[in-house]
DNA sequence: TATGGTTACGTTATAATATAACACTATGTC
DNA sequence: GACATAGTGTTATATTATAACGTAACCATA
C-alpha cells in the first residue's frame, strides 16, 4: 500500500530540452495515430506551445501566442478551449484546476490521474505519478466509481527554499 | 504509512442537518472568539448560506441568495468574496477548485487537508480527512515545502450507481 | 468622549476565464 | 460528385473574480 513514487517533475530537473519536446510530440502524433484521431495542424499547434515549456499556461496565454505567431488571423478563444478539449480528452495535457491552466503531460497516454506539485515561488510545476495514493482505494471501498482525479500541491520547492523569500 | 479515513462524507449520510448545522455555526463562532476574529453579520451570513446545505455553491449563487434574503439592499461580488476569503482563512469553508465551488467544512478548524468525492450524477460532495495519503510525505521526500493541498476526486457515488443512468 | 488607527463593508468598474450558437470548410466514403 | 461527419472560424455572451477607492464600524488610548 505504500506509495511509490518516480523522481521529481521534469520541470524541477535540468533536461534536453528540445529532445524531450521532439520525443513528446512524436508521441502525440503516434498515439493519435493509433487511435484514429486527427493530431490536426491547429492541435499540433496547441501542444507545441504547451510543450515549449514544461510551465503552465492559461488558455488566453496560449491564446496570445497563437495570435503572435499568425498576427493576420485573429483567433478567437473558442478555437484555443476545442483544442485544449481534444489534447485532454487524449491525455496529452492536463488541466491544472487551482490555476486555471493547462500543462503538457510528461507521460502522455496513460490516461492515470497525475499529481502535481506546484511551486508558488518559481510557478514551476512537477509531475508525479504515484502509482497509488490510498486515496483511490478509499474511494474504491466507499463504493465510490472514480472518473477523474485531481491532485495539486502547492507549496515552495526545494530549490526556492534555498533561495529563500 | 496506509491512510486510513473517516466515514463517507455526511452528504452521503442521511443526519439531523438541523443539529449538524446549528453545531458547526457554534464551532464557528467559538472558534473565532477563541482566535480573537471577527465572525461579522456578513460573514455568518455567507457561512450560513454554506450550512444550510453541504453541497457546494457557486460565489454567485450565494450571492443571489443574499440578494433573495434582503431584496432592499443590492450586494454585489466582492462582498461575497471577501466573506469567503475570510472563511476558507479559517478553515471554516473549502473551495472546492474543479467546480469552481465552496462548500461548509464538516471539520472546522483542523486546517489540514482535505479530500473530496464529487458525484458528477447527484451533485453531492463529501468530505474525507485521510490522515496520511502519501503524497504528502512524497512530497516532503523531494523537499518541498507543502502550504495547500487539493485532492478532488469525481465519480459516480454508490448511491447514484443503484439507479444507474 | 474625542481622536486616530485599523478592519470590514459598500460601490463601481473591469479583468480573466469559458461557452453557446451558428456558419463555413475540410475530410473521408460511397 | 453527393453526402455525412468532424473540425474550424466568428460573433456574442456567460461566468467567475478582482482592482480601486470611498465609507462605516470597531476599539484602543488619552
Amino acid at each position: 500500500m505504500s506509495p511509490k513514487a518516480q523522481p521529481p517533475g521534469i520541470a524541477f530537473r535540468k533536461h534536453d530540452h528540445r529532445r524531450c519536446q521532439r520525443q513528446l510530440l512524436a508521441e502525440a502524433t503516434q498515439l493519435c495515430a493509433e487511435r484514429n484521431l486527427r493530431l490536426t495542424s491547429r492541435r499540433r499547434q496547441v501542444l507545441e506551445i504547451l510543450l515549449a515549456s514544461h510551465q503552465p499556461m492559461g488558455a488566453y496565454d496560449i491564446l496570445a501566442k497563437l495570435n503572435r505567431t499568425a498576427p493576420n488571423e485573429q483567433i478567437a478563444p473558442p478555437i484555443v478551449y476545442r483544442a485544449l478539449e481534444f489534447l485532454l480528452g487524449e491525455g496529452l495535457i492536463h488541466r491544472i484546476e487551482s490555476l486555471n491552466a493547462f500543462i503538457s503531460c510528461a507521460h502522455p497516454g496513460h490516461r492515470c490521474g497525475a499529481q502535481f506539485l506546484i511551486c508558488r515561488d518559481c510557478d514551476q510545476v512537477a509531475e508525479l505519478e504515484v502509482s497509488d495514493n490510498g486515496l483511490l482505494a478509499e474511494a474504491g471501498s466507499l463504493g465510490f466509481a472514480v472518473d477523474h482525479s485531481v491532485v495539486e500541491i502547492t507549496g515552495v520547492c526545494a530549490e526556492c527554499q534555498k533561495h529563500v523569500g
